[in-house]
DNA sequence: CCGCATCCCCAAAGATACTG
DNA sequence: CAGTATCTTTGGGGATGCGG
């Protein structure tokens, strides 16, 4: 694995792997360039777009450090469109984890939505990309959350509808909220297996299993 | 779009639990004074002990912030000792498996220990109880890293020796280090049944474990 | 437009001295 | 021991500029 020994911005002199990884991306913006940076490549002034409050210079600063630690590449795309986009590294991929982490104890005490207009483009396939999909039962999902529909085929999360699913589910962000967070079923419709839905949102609860071999 | 027109100088005004939790627990030093606090109540001094160059006004600020949101709670110790301690709140207990994430993520690119001194005093149970125990196989470990002695208890770390442990490791923290990242057994001496000890590297290592009803 | 670099200003971090 | 007070330094936010 790439170990970066180069000078990092702020870090903390201690040898321990939680302390090296905030040196590497404890900045303020930087696990949330990720975060958007998970749902695929993307370029500049769509990033800066997407993290309303940015400044130009932090982002710009943020995605050299990411890229000297070796967590992002940035390239030019091809010919027909030659802007520059930037993308995750695997290291920089593997984050996701950590991000399902945060988002899962973020959760219990985010609280409800409360506008609708808070939501981001594409933020139903984040979620179900590395929130639920890691932990998602065999089956298919589709989801129709406002405006927006993305599902989980066999462990993997896709936007837009889905062929065939096991179960569908309609809601809005709100009812959303209490069926994932709060687990109460209260303006949802389920078309199909509910006990599907049921085994993703367990699933999902306990994110980290018991010991697999003392169950 | 940003429609928050007070002064928001931390906080990043957005409803995605990522960018709340890194509000919660996202500003310098936050997550490293939950790190020191996983190993049970610890009072002011101390923390500032473990925390080289935090700075006493900060620490301060820091432990505030985490009373204010409910991670962390403050009691003054029964009679015999009247000092004060800080304590993390079952909601802050839970920020364990976002350490193990990042700590799992961290330690992929930090690379081996350079001396042997740069480790503090109860390191090896930290680490064996955020990092290891979660997953842990059923069984009895004891480990003698360096001067540090700890074990795991079916899926529990412990302080100090085990009682007729199912596998001893003794090794140096460098050594440790080889086998638990780069999985390699050289200068570590195992006592007992080895295949254990693959099995509890094995479930570490994939923390995000396949859907389970995949397999 | 896109991808930054520069400048200004203020808020937060760091260092250290000090106090109940 | 457990912080507060004060001062300096650094970094972030916002606006603007500017070459490609």
């Amino acid at each position: 694995m790439a170990r970066y020994t180069g000078r990092m911005s702020k870090r903390y002199d201690q040898y321990c792997p939680v302390a090296h990884a905030l040196g590497l991306v404890g900045e303020r913006w930087s696990l949330l360039i990720v975060r958007e940076l998970l749902q695929g490549p993307k370029r500049y002034t769509d990033l800066a777009a997407s993290l309303p409050g940015i400044g130009t210079n932090i982002l710009a600063a943020r995605l050299k450090e990411l890229e000297t630690c070796g967590l992002v590449t940035k390239h030019r795309l091809d010919p027909p469109a030659a802007s520059m986009v930037y993308e995750l590294t695997p290291y920089g991929l593997e984050l996701k984890s950590v991000m399902r982490s945060l988002a899962l104890w973020g959760l219990r005490s985010i609280g409800p939505p409360t506008d609708e207009e808070d939501f981001a483009p594409g933020w139903l396939y984040g979620a179900l990309d590395t929130v639920f999909a890691p932990s998602a039962p065999a089956g298919s999902f589709e989801f129709r959350i406002g405006s927006e529909v993305a599902g989980i085929v066999d462990g993997e999360a896709q936007r837009g509808p889905i062929e065939e699913p096991d179960v569908v589910l309609e809601a809005g962000v709100e009812a959303f909220y209490w069926l994932f967070v709060e687990r109460r079923w209260k303006g949802v419709k389920v078309t199909g297996e509910r006990e599907l839905l049921e085994q993703l949102l367990d699933a999902a609860s306990a994110p980290a299993p018991a010991a697999p071999a003392l169950v």
